[in-house]
DNA sequence: AATGAATGAGCTTTCATTCAT
DNA sequence: GATGAATGAAAGCTCATTCAT
């Protein structure tokens, strides 16, 4: 997968993958264990995906903490942690998503949409009756839409120049949220 | 680029280039015109940079507007619009800026970073001699961020599920940007 | 013939030889002047040609020289020198001959059969009647021989090292082609 | 090494080569052999150079001759052998030297320089120590060089016509060189 | 289970040649 | 007479995949 990731899905040859799991290159070792070069992405971005469940439910994040505040500062460190240990992921699904969108949408989805939704349900928890889903489910893709930002301009894009601290985004944001919940 | 786009810089062949630009399908007339395939990719981004000044200065989307509300409005849905107009640089970017970080580097960069740069002023001469510098440059992230997020899940990462509609976010994301305004 | 000569008939290009010619590389322009790639070999070796109709006659070299060793010296100068000034069509066929053993096999057997057989004349006209037609064929081959082959191995096979001076040469194969004759 | 000699390096394919050595032509399964067409030529140099050792001394032609009009004709009849078994290292030499200058350069002077200066050794002992080293050296490239430049002319240049028949050369070489000797 | 070797297909690139302008 | 552009063919090379050992 770090391959897939750094040099792309055509870029990563099967000589290199066998090198780089102790197989001698180019002798075709790992047909021993994969049916085709692309069993070995669906596999790499399954077990990927197995790691995934832990943040469908961002509640989690928030532990015992009963203050409004740090259950959001504590979501977003969590978000922002998990999207971080996820980059390869989002690499080659930026990369090759065209190429395999069979393979990989479902990947996609998995990992954004539960997400998001996740945190819609919990915002209704919060909120009280007053939220009604749709607009949970807006502020959710607001909210965490601009963490996301962050990651994908960093990992997935490249962008290097000029980023903010995490920690002057996460405190604007939590008040962010706070408004938006209150309002 | 479209075929860039699509297919990935390995997985769009020079044969199919030249098809694309109705030459004889690999009979290499693409180099009378291009030094290599590099070449080709380098004077597709540039062109796109080329296009790119309209974006880097989201005020000028506001336009005669005088009311806040109505000039927040006009700058997301202009940004919205020049992120769809870019769909293709940004999936090349995301695809291939780990292969050639010299080339595209520079591309992402401007793309996005004269852009956030852009809005953080405009918020500085918004809000008045209250707004530090990087306080209008942390809002600027996270505002723009949940509006580039939506696009960048959207037409990078191919995420089609659960959106919430452009109307939607708009009118939340002006209250947002109004109320970190006038805190 | 330069390029011939450097980058050997298949290494010269076309469109090298059009813009050594003064024309724009690669338009085909060339064509305008040759039938074909080989026509233009052809044509310079042809024209390589009419210039060793010198070399032809080594007698000529004499001039109006009357003693014997003189005559020698200028003979062996006069050679070396026209072997010199035919470097580039020497290894033009040391190169090629196999490929074009039809349009370069006349050019080495004029360049070289008679150039023998006028040496092995005049070997027979200074030596009188005692020396028949196969000996002085004998002799030409080995006295004109290492003469020549010092320029195949400069000029040809680029040996560089451990050459000696031309005047040692010349000053030994005079006193050899004297013994060889008075004998 | 044959294809090269015949065709020349770009004229010898890849496809011809892999066809000649068994595998299927154009499936570059030569490359799991060697890393490069020129490697091919530098293995094929290499091999040739390990076998010109022979070559190198041409005392040892002479054996246990006594007589020195018998050692000099063995040298003869052993030099000339020596170079039409090296043929086609000299055909490859002569097209290439001036494209590969770094790989073929040591081969020529292998071949030539160490016969040349061990021939010369060989005339000082013959001579004893009336003949200084400058001199048997030019001894040595006109004895050697008129037999080097039939074998050039033929195997390289492709002359046919005219020859002398090797016997009559030799004779009176072996005469030439003792003339030489003996002054 | 692993490897050296092989192969068909395809890649980027070069080139001799042609041709409308 | 010269040129920009085009093209069929072929070059060197890579690669996913197969297979006997």
């Amino acid at each position: 997968m770090r391959l897939f990731s750094v040099k792309g899905y055509k870029g990563a040859s099967i000589a290199q993958i066998e090198k780089a799991a102790g197989l001698s290159p180019g002798a075709g070792g790992l047909y021993r264990h994969f049916e085709s070069k692309e069993a070995v992405l669906a596999a790499g971005i399954s077990r990927h995906l197995d790691r995934l469940d832990a943040l469908r439910d961002v509640r989690q994040a928030m532990g015992t903490l009963v203050e409004l505040d740090a259950q959001l500062e504590a979501t977003a460190r969590y978000f922002l942690d998990e999207l971080d240990s996820q980059t390869e992921l989002l690499q080659i699904l930026a990369s090759e998503i065209r190429q395999s969108p069979a393979l990989l949408g479902a990947a996609v989805n998995q990992l954004i949409e539960s997400t998001y939704a996740s945190f819609a349900e919990w915002l209704q928890d919060a909120a009280g009756p007053g939220l009604d889903a749709e607009r949970a489910r807006t502020i959710s893709t607001i909210a965490l839409g601009s963490l996301l930002s962050t990651r994908l301009l960093r990992n997935v894009l490249g962008v290097t120049s000029a980023s903010v601290e995490d920690d002057e985004i996460i405190s604007s944001w939590v008040e962010v949220v706070r408004f938006l919940l209150d309002r």
